[in-house]
DNA sequence: CAGTGGTCTAGACCACTGG
DNA sequence: CAGTGGTCTAGACCACTGC
């Protein structure tokens, strides 16, 4: 272990910060590695405890490592999911009776789950503008949390005009096979056309706590507008997503 | 101001970042509003100076609040920059000269600006693979920082075969009207479909410092690959984007 | 129970900003 | 120069983990 510069301008705590995230980044400190408590790291570089936790705070606000109360300070890292957004929503996979979460997890060997809750209400001037209905009127909202290996990773929520969704099964937990778009195709009002937006921002600790992630976690959030084949917008769909588990995929031709 | 509930098992800083935080989001606390200092504050909860600084870092961590050394805590907000993925590289978009960042910009009145540097290295495994050539064959790199109003927005490094692009725009400074891409179509090998994989994370330091990010600001990080019509790669680019200036837009058909 | 991280105090000095 | 945020100390007590 490196002594602190004490004639250096680097303030302690950034000093201990470096030298751990260069072990980290190396290997040398690997992935689930616990590294030393506080108490240890305070002696070692002869810096009171409050000058090392600052360091480890830097760390943690960098994705680098987690602290977990009464037991220690962990690297970290985990595989991502690959989320091709065109092929997930291709009019095959539908066919193939595979649910876009399921099949974007499938391939890192993730077990998916999806708990639903469903309820109507009155459409936000927003949603109502992009469905094309009056605010007010009912739209059936779609609330899922998505889980991989049992921990959470999306959140989502999509909305469907009453008028066109009331009465199918897209008011329902289970939406058939596959899913709601094949429930819109049967209607006649199949999705053709996606649009996607995206940012990514740190998460509000209402989200933190959804999706239980640590800090140091960005999020994504991605409006996605799915229009028919007459260019009407069926769908409005929400989604947040734990940055740190995704990796999105996107494919278009010039 | 409410007073700190002593009774609560919510940590002192957590309550005062609580408040704080509900100020901006409601909008009581503007944009750009300057904070009351620690030390009042610190006099306004009766906590040590230290507890309140831990609530601002909560809060900076979170990209609500910015501080700067002499002057003051500040509330954040930027405009963002709208990237759509298609129109940006199109052959239209080509013709009329215009660079896709620059067309980015443009759109939110941001004042555009490039800084390129340019060097031809051996090309690592990765890059080599995807490009077809020999690991160690030349590339030719085009490195750019973007900025909008003279602040740093992006980071951007191409490769390309230097087999294919060494004597040719490509390798110069201003490449020409409708940039490198028009420049490829010249050789015949005209970019006609792109793969973009995203991920966002916290950055490093030296990103911090390149991007001037402020704490708390997620990166959002685009490896692209250009195919031609033969769909052989002509171009790897690996972007760096400072997060909280963007939205990503991408458009496709099931 | 011992050991861990989480919170907090009451000070101190430094470095930067702006009048 | 006064006022600001940035860093740091040397303690203290609490809450959680795991043996």
């Amino acid at each position: 272990m490196t002594p602190l510069d004490k004639t250096s301008d680097r303030p302690a705590y950034q000093q201990i910060a470096d030298e751990l995230r260069y072990k980290i980044i190396m290997g040398d400190l690997s992935e689930g590695t616990k590294l030393p408590s506080e108490r240890e790291l305070s002696a070692q570089y002869g810096s009171a405890r409050v000058t090392v936790r600052q360091a480890i705070a830097v760390l943690r606000s960098e994705g680098l490592i987690s602290t977990e109360h009464g037991r220690g300070i962990f690297v970290r890292r985990r595989r991502r999911i690959r989320r091709v957004a065109q092929s997930r929503l291709s009019t095959e996979a539908r066919r193939m009776d595979k649910s876009a979460f399921k099949a974007d997890t499938i391939n890192v060997d993730y077990r998916p789950s999806v708990k639903v809750e469903i309820w109507a209400e009155g459409a936000s001037s927003d949603i109502a503008e992009i469905l094309n209905i009056d605010p007010g009127d009912d739209v059936v909202v779609r609330d899922r949390i998505m889980y991989a290996d049992d921990e959470p990773v999306q959140l989502a929520t999509s909305y469907f005009a009453r008028r066109l969704a009331g009465g199918t099964a897209i008011e329902q937990e289970d939406s058939g096979p596959g899913g709601v778009y094949a429930r819109l195709a049967d209607l006649g009002r199949e999705p053709v056309r996606f649009v996607e937006t995206l940012t990514s921002t740190m998460p509000s600790p209402d989200i933190t706590r959804k999706l239980r992630l640590d800090s140091g976690t960005p999020i994504i959030t991605i409006e996605r507008i799915a229009y028919d084949s007459s260019d009407l917008a069926v769908e409005v769909n929400s989604m947040t997503l734990a940055a740190d588990r995704y990796e999105l995929v996107y494919e278009f031709h010039s």
